[in-house]
DNA sequence: ACCTGAACACCGTTCAAGT
DNA sequence: ACCTGAACACCGTTCAAGT
């Protein structure tokens, strides 16, 4: 039964930031460090998916040995932790401005926190397996302000946030993983066309060749915040009507 | 650039069923077959997690050599695909009955969905990585089908099953990887009041510590039913009104 | 303080055989 | 038709050293 670390700090917490680097970081042999090897971690991921992340493979792109990383790094699950949450920082909107327009503030949060899981395809899977980090726990905390300013009631709050959670990180899953080839979703609903007369309503609608993944998202986050609006109080200007 | 295959039907399609079996299947050293290999690659999935699946602990259980198993089975990935759709079969509920409560029905075919995937806590995270096999489409077909007969527009049924789909994924996935352990939990809620300064607002309405997360996934999937009420086309006996 | 290679206990899969 | 062991090219991580 492995039981989660939820991000314990690790015996050595070392910052690297707040000294000045030695003006050499670009490229060049550079020493090893956490945060190096949390850049090169992602890059491999990037580049080759999950499966593509190897300790060795990891040290070599790094041009050291593979076990130097582990004085850096716990493990490599620590890795997957680090680069998860290094990809998922967020750089806050306009902060100070009161919008009126509390669905676009939502609608702004998700699909840049969607934005961002898609850049990295490999984040969106890799996200709910893993403790919450600080980044995560900040997009939570700005969705549940937003949510709140917006009038959403206190007893609904905690559902509210879940459920426009699980809403982006079901849609963003499904589309990273998708997104692999479109071949097999053409493929997909030609077995369907073949098979009409067992699955006749999604084979007339198509759903498998909808490729406006986009659209799909606003629409059905539409769906979900319609559904929401009831929930807020009545704002203080407006007729109170239970 | 790996290419998901979309469930072909591999070189030898040999089906057990159909034939009598020799009266010995229940345990002994029944000979290895496809089905027996999905079957226990299940239990292995069970017990040990998605990590946990290994040819070699998958041979040692069924009493065999691991090269045996590629007889009857392509590789590992071809492994999962069985098993997951193994998992996912749908006994379908009284279909002839014409119900007059279509969110009853929808509520129904989603809550079987996510505790058939809760019963197998791999699944739910494996099942966006894999093509789509035939019980995920057939429980696609019901879900169209039950959100069709309920009214919902021909052009907003794909966005409307989607966004059911998204939801449903997102909190099963999450519930599956938070249930590791509530230890996890609350130590994350303490590690947030200890910086309720950074996160007030989650920290406030507890989000970490609420766990009653059957509530909530009936509640947020109340929200999203709510927006997706006016898709429907007015009842043929209700006031046409927009 | 930081880095290293050898070694261990694993993996999935190819291949050439066995019956 | 079905099963097998040896072998290959990998894994993550421990350990005992090096500087």
């Amino acid at each position: 039964m492995a039981v989660k670390r939820s991000g314990a700090p690790g015996k050595r917490s070392q910052r690297t930031s707040g000294r000045i680097p030695p003006a050499k970081e670009p490229h060049g042999e550079s020493p090893l460090s956490r945060d190096r090897i949390v850049a090169t971690a992602v890059e491999l991921l990037d580049a080759q998916g999950l499966d593509g992340l190897t300790m060795r493979r990891l040290a070599d792109r790094l041009g050291s040995g593979v076990m130097s990383l582990y004085w850096h790094v716990d493990s490599k699950e620590d890795v997957f932790d680090l680069a998860l949450d290094s990809v998922l920082e967020y750089r806050g909107p306009p902060q100070g401005v009161e919008s009126q327009d509390w669905r676009g503030d939502v609608v702004h949060v998700l699909e840049d926190w969607r934005a961002g899981m898609l850049r990295h395809p490999w984040s969106a899977s890799l996200l709910p397996r893993r403790a919450l980090g600080p980044n995560i726990l900040s997009r939570l905390e700005l969705l549940g302000t937003t949510l709140s300013r917006a009038g959403v009631a206190d007893s609904d709050l905690n559902a509210a946030i879940w459920s426009l959670w699980n809403y982006v990180m079901g849609a963003t899953i499904t589309r990273a993983s998708f997104d692999v080839s479109d071949d097999d979703r053409a493929a997909g609903q030609q077995r369907l066309t073949r098979l009409s007369e067992r699955y006749p309503t999604i084979e007339r609608s198509r759903l498998l060749l909808d490729d406006d993944w986009d659209g799909a998202f606003r629409k059905g986050l539409g769906f979900l915040l319609d559904g929401l609006a009831p929930a807020r109080r009545p704002a203080p200007d407006a007729t109170a009507r239970a």
